[in-house]
DNA sequence: AGGGGATGATATTAGTATTGTATCGAGGCG
DNA sequence: CGCCTCGATACAATACTAATATCATCCCCT
């Protein structure tokens, strides 16, 4: 079904979460596991392998917690993926480079590629500072926004290719 | 990763092989397996299953084989990647409905929603005798594109790939 | 300095999906 | 009739994912 796996689902949510709570101190993890429906025992990995990837920032001990690395607005969506999937990339056959010896002539291969290019520069798009201002923040502001998530950075990106 | 599976890139080339023989008659599974290098016992299962997606014609017997159902330029790869791995969809919450009780109000599904139809969009735009067109095709036709698909649109927008 | 609270790391397990193979059946042509 | 081809299914091996539990490490606070 070419989906993203859930760890990433729960890596996403995680960090919506600290953003709506920027500025807040640090939020532990029991806390966002509650609060996102998260499984608890599951979050720890995940919450490391973001901070490994210099996302979050974490402080052990009492009183420690969780919290973002850096600016929302500086964590797109792109970061995460790629922190909890690796590479992006709709088909094996881009990132191990050249194990199919077809790849010389494969035009398929090259409608992949672009697929991925065209995901991965609309991944990057997404600022978390955006997703977590429309998280509560309809009800103290009238959003004038449709539900949808356009109007964050994505602009018109025509997606017509009309490669023949 | 978020990719797609083995068995679609295989049905992909099965598809781009057939088009590229189009109005040649029929093509046996063993040939097409030999020369592009898809597991003989595989082959049939994928090719059963494009069939009932109504993307290819099949006769048995002898002098049977398979043949594309329609001209190559009325299937495209969206088809074809539906056909073997269901519904696009980038994160399970998006097909499943609502099994999320968060979907409510969840910014992250309408990023991963939006994904999804651009990149349904995107697949839906490659044809397949655009693709059959650049494997051989490139010498009888002097067709004036360059081999890389490129020429989206896919907006520069400012790059934030800070790590620090 | 010590206790408790929090993350870090890892082993394990159960379930599931994918990949690949083998076998038997059915249909069509000569 | 016999060969050639696809159709369907059962099967195994593998890999991955999701989830849990446990112990180690670190740090604030008293």
């Amino acid at each position: 079904m070419i989906t993203i796996g859930r760890q990433t689902d729960y890596a996403a949510r995680i960090v919506l979460h600290l953003a709506s709570a920027e500025g807040e101190g640090m939020v532990t993890a029991s806390e966002i596991a509650a609060r996102r429906l998260i499984p608890p025992a599951f979050i720890r990995r995940i919450v490391t392998r973001l901070s490994q990837a210099g996302i979050l920032r974490t402080v052990r001990g009492s009183g420690g917690g969780i919290a973002l690395a850096r600016a929302a607005s500086e964590i797109t969506l792109k970061q995460v993926v790629e922190a909890m999937e690796g590479p992006i990339a709709l088909n094996a056959c881009l990132v191990t480079g050249s194990e199919c010896p077809l790849a010389e002539a494969c035009p398929v291969q090259e409608a992949w590629a672009e697929g991925t290019r065209n995901l991965s520069n609309y991944l990057d798009d997404i600022r978390f500072d955006g997703l977590a201002s429309r998280l509560g923040g309809d009800r103290k502001r009238g959003r004038g926004k449709p539900p949808a998530a356009k109007g964050q950075a994505k602009g018109r990106r025509a997606r017509r290719t009309r490669t023949d």
